[in-house]
DNA sequence: AAGGTTTTCTACGCGGCGTAGAAGACTAAG
DNA sequence: CTTAGTCTTCTACGCCGCGTAGAAAACCTT
């Protein structure tokens, strides 16, 4: 999966937290107010959204004039998505595995639990 | 945590499949088996190796003459960090584990699931 | 002291990303 | 329908990370 740059992930951020699709200029409002007085041309704005379009992340809908945007999934599928791709890389998913858990905080292990049990399937 | 370049995951994987520590000239041995016929410049290795120090993922002995280098971390530790990194960048733990595990083969949710039952402490 | 080996220093080129102006396409007001 | 404003596309610059490696320095062995 492509990867995100700094200022890509802060516009990710920013649709994964809008419901619906925001223009262009609403979300460099939303950018300004967030980091504050970072003021940034909407021309830059548009640059990022076109690149985060190509990389599969940001759908556009053409047919309203200001053209509106939105994320393609949701911010915890992406994670999900991430953390599936690091562990797919492991030759050994079975020991990244029990690392993985051998780190988690016990509430987070609870949740896991939890989780997983809704899924049993012996 | 850094990110790893092309060349400098292969080095990695070689550090990470060697057990002990290898001189510059081990490895670019072995890079060249493995990805075949590729005739890296010894340079070039050191290069890189010496950014994946700086980068804390390799450890390397000046004492004996050939340099000697290993991996600070094992790959299964690096992968569970990665993971651990990526679970932390969400805002919303919870849903993406909920994702994450919602998309885990129904083996590897058996594996959790064993893996859990061991540190269990409510 | 010399010659081979190993390491360090320096550097080039490419590609990704932040950044945005200039120019073009479109829309709304008159 | 013309004009003025808005929005989008095109093009581009500079920086930095990374693959790549030569040149030079440091080191060891004989």
């Amino acid at each position: 999966m492509a990867t995100l740059g700094e200022l890509e992930r802060t516009v990710m951020d920013v649709l994964w937290g809008a419901d619906g699709s925001l223009s262009a200029n609403e979300l460099r409002d939303r950018l300004d107010s967030a980091n504050g007085a970072k003021e940034l041309a909407v021309t830059t704005v548009l640059t990022v959204l076109s690149r985060l379009e190509n990389k599969g992340f940001v759908e556009r809908d053409r047919s309203s004039r200001p053209h509106l945007y939105r994320s393609v999934t949701t911010r915890a599928e992406h994670t999900a998505d991430l953390m599936h791709e690091v562990l797919g890389s492991a030759p050994d998913r079975e020991a990244a595995l029990a690392r993985f858990v051998g780190q988690v905080s016990p509430e987070e292990a609870e949740t896991l639990r939890a989780l997983l049990s809704g899924t049993r399937n012996s």
